[in-house]
Formats: C-alpha cells, sequence, structure tokens
DNA sequence: ATAATTTCGGATAGTTTTGTCTTAAATAAA
DNA sequence: TTTATTTAAGACAAAACTATCCGAAATTAT
C-alpha cells in the first residue's frame, strides 16, 4: 500500500509530534529506535519533509526534527502521504492503465473509485495531531 | 496498490477468459498484445497461475491458455491478487508493524481495518467472469 | 517419424527501491 | 574563536522488482 519510505515517513512524524507535544526537539537516532526504522534513510525521508515544509529542523547542538503544535493539527496524513508517495494511491488506475476514466474505464475503475476516494477520504480526515494523540495515551504503538 | 505482475496478471486473465468463452484458446503474444503488456513477464506470470490451478495452457501448435467457463464464474479477482502478491494488501500493517492487531494496533490500525476489509470484500465478491462481461459489452478496456 | 508450434524454466540484465556511508554545512555552547 | 553536535546532501551499495532471452519439453499436424 504504502512505500517503506511512506511507512518510515508516517511513523517518524507521529513520534516527532508527540514529542513536540512536550516542546522537544528529536534527533535522528531517536527516532529511528523508537520507530524501528533505518536511521539513515528515515533522515533522508525527513530532510525531504523539511524541504516540503510538513515537518521543521535545526542543526547543531540541542537540535533536531520538530513540528509546530498548530501544523499538526491542521496537517492530514494524506499530506505526508502525497508528500513522498504521491498521489497515484489516490488516481492511478488499478490495472496501470495510463488512462483510465469514466468514459474509457478499466474493469476495474467503477469499483475502485469508491475504495480509492473512502482511502483518500480517511486519510485527508485524519490530523497527525490525532495519531499523535493515541501513542501518548498509549492507545496505539510505533514499534514491537 | 497491486505490483506489476499482478497487473499483468489480472488483465491477462481478463483476456484470456473473454476468448475462453468463445472457445477460444489463446496464446502468449495475443495476450501480451491486447492486455498492452511485456510478453515474456506475461508469460512467467501466468506460468505461476496456472502452477496454482486458476488458469490452464497447453503446450503444441494451437495451444495456448484458456480458462474454464465454470471457473471463471467461482474464481473472485482476490484469488488472482493473493496468487500473486501475497495477502499482505489485506492483512498487512499499513505502517509495516511486524505485530499490528486490535490489542497492540498502529496508529491507523483501526482506520485501515475498514478500508482493507472493504477491499477485500469487494475482490472477492467480483468473478473473473463478471469483469470479463464488461469487456465483451465494450463497456471497460484492457488497453489503450 | 519429422517438423512446426507453443508453453516451461532457468539464466541474465535493467531499473527502482531501499539502505548505508562519508563529508559538508549550520548551529550552539564553552 | 574553537569545538562539539546535529542535520543536509550526495555518492555508493544491496536488494527487490521488472523485463528479456534462450534452450528444453510438450503437443499437434504433416
Amino acid at each position: 500500500m504504502f512505500s517503506k519510505a511512506c511507512e518510515y515517513g508516517i511513523k517518524a512524524i507521529i513520534y516527532i509530534a508527540s514529542r513536540s507535544l512536550q516542546d522537544e526537539r528529536v534527533k535522528i537516532g531517536d527516532i529511528a529506535k523508537n520507530t524501528d526504522s533505518p536511521e539513515a534513510f528515515t533522515a533522508k525521508v525527513l530532510g525531504s519533509l523539511v524541504k516540503q515544509n510538513i515537518v521543521q529542523s535545526q542543526t547543531g547542538p540541542n537540535g533536531g526534527f520538530y513540528i509546530d503544535k498548530e501544523r499538526m493539527r491542521k496537517i492530514p496524513v494524506s499530506d505526508i502521504v502525497v508528500a513522498i508517495d504521491g498521489n497515484s494511491l489516490f488516481n492511478g488506475c488499478a490495472l496501470g492503465l495510463k488512462e483510465c476514466n469514466n468514459l474509457k474505464p478499466c474493469p476495474l475503475h467503477h469499483k475502485f473509485l469508491r475504495i480509492r476516494s473512502n482511502l483518500k477520504k480517511v486519510l485527508e480526515e485524519t490530523s497527525i495531531y490525532e495519531l499523535t494523540i493515541g501513542i501518548q495515551k498509549g492507545e496505539t504503538i510505533l514499534a514491537n
């Protein structure tokens, strides 16, 4: 469903957000450990998300990654997915046809229209903040 | 969503089925052309599906691939997906956690439970035959 | 039998994704 | 100002996925 890069990205953002709620910055090593993700690869993914203004970072001692408390309420998970994987998950044809639409649909087109729009809706309605709360309460986990 | 192998596999099966409705066997070159798929790769995918008894084949002159008219009504698309991509699409954790369940869920677990079971249900309820009818009627396409 | 046709199966090659390493740049503290 | 810390960025490596090629096996037709 999601690429590995995207999985790491989402987990990292949630972890960063959970620490940002306590006004703490997080170092990449810390993120990697707590999300059970490869450090250097996750760093690369986060670098891209920093460029795209989804998360913020600071170099130097006491630096690290953080995310605005306001922003984490506004940013939906779908933004992270699109930032990393693009929007083919939401738009692309299930069978890989270059053109696939209501006029010239692939055999699965109509069935997937619902599934995809539902998936999109769910991810658009879910904010980083919402997911972070679950972590804070200990109801959900990022690694096992 | 699906791997390329799976996309080719599904398209190939639908094309084979549409020809099998007219009691014709189809050669791999014919399949590749009409599904806009790479021939050798599709052949390999079909080889696997033959082994798993989803489609049948015959070597030699006038040979080719075909699928029983009865079977195409019974076999759901989900069987093809599982045969090629496994069932991680239906069962796997959205964030890649090894263990992710109701007791120890990832942050997206509950949201994806619905999406996944819906996706699974749709693919289980859709037979090869059903998709083939759309092709026959010219309502849907396998290549453009 | 022989020849032609077609799938089967294994080897090989290319491309993308995933992952690592190393150096540079930025920042803060001493 | 110097040093330590941390992200940034690019090169490099490994693995997975996609794709091709070729000879073997099976089947049919001549």
